[in-house]
DNA sequence: TTTTCTGAGACCCCGTACAT
DNA sequence: ATGTACGGGGTCTCAGAAAA
């Protein structure tokens, strides 16, 4: 996976008379702080001391050590349940990227986790972030969703996963889902999985 | 205090699966 | 082959938070 630098957000701002690039972040709510701060906290033994940036941004920044990948950057939305919806039991993020973005920001090769955080259940949901931002990348807003049942499993097991179909697509997608304390065994999993996904 | 931006709820549309 | 129901994705809207 690649940055677009030729999408409508600029990774080269030139007013800051730099070539570096600049990774485009938005200002995280209330509770996605809160679930920024804990998705970090969960990996606190494997990441070191001030490697964890912008917990106040979405996304933010994490350095990890192996099996981990070295660089994470962690798209958290708070996980919601829609009973006006037919399907009862579903979940879903929606993924509004900052500025109006269209793709996930790969700057400095960094491995792109979407996840979401659900904080009633306590359980994280992580989505392959590479197979929704494929084409044109992601509209004004996307919703993706998880099942009830994966959350519960993995609120009794630690690490659930479910297989879903892309609609539009003859391609699937696999979701992990994990509590807190589980969180570094279900990221190297999606970890893993995206692997896989990208060799196969 | 006002304006701007973001997050989340709600609704609608489309594609697919299944029953008839 | 066609109709119907369901699941998933897209868009609109509003409330709240942050910035100016």
């Amino acid at each position: 996976m690649t940055a677009h630098a030729g999408d409508d957000f600029t990774l080269f701002p030139e007013s800051l008379g730099t070539l570096a690039p600049m990774v485009m972040r938005s200002r995280a709510g209330a509770g996605t702080r809160l679930a920024n701060g804990l998705f970090a906290a969960s990996l606190a033994d494997r990441c070191s001391s001030g490697d964890t940036l912008e917990l106040d941004k979405r996304p933010f920044d994490l350095r990890a050590a192996a099996p981990l990948p070295p660089l994470m950057r962690v798209y958290l939305y708070t996980m919601t349940t829609h009973p006006s919806e037919r399907q009862q039991g579903a979940y879903r993020i929606q993924i509004i990227l900052p500025n109006k973005g269209r793709h996930f920001d790969t700057t400095d090769d960094a491995y792109v986790i979407l996840a979401g955080y659900n904080p009633s259940l306590e359980v994280f949901a992580l989505w392959d972030a590479d197979a929704h931002d494929i084409g044109k990348g992601i509209p004004h807003s996307k919703g993706v969703q998880v099942l009830e049942d994966t959350l519960l499993e993995a609120m009794s097991r630690g690490v659930a996963r479910q297989t879903r179909r892309l609609r539009g697509t003859d391609e699937s997608e696999t979701v992990v889902a994990s509590r807190p304390d589980t969180l570094p065994e279900a990221l190297e999993l999606r970890w893993q999985l995206s692997i896989e996904r990208l060799i196969s």
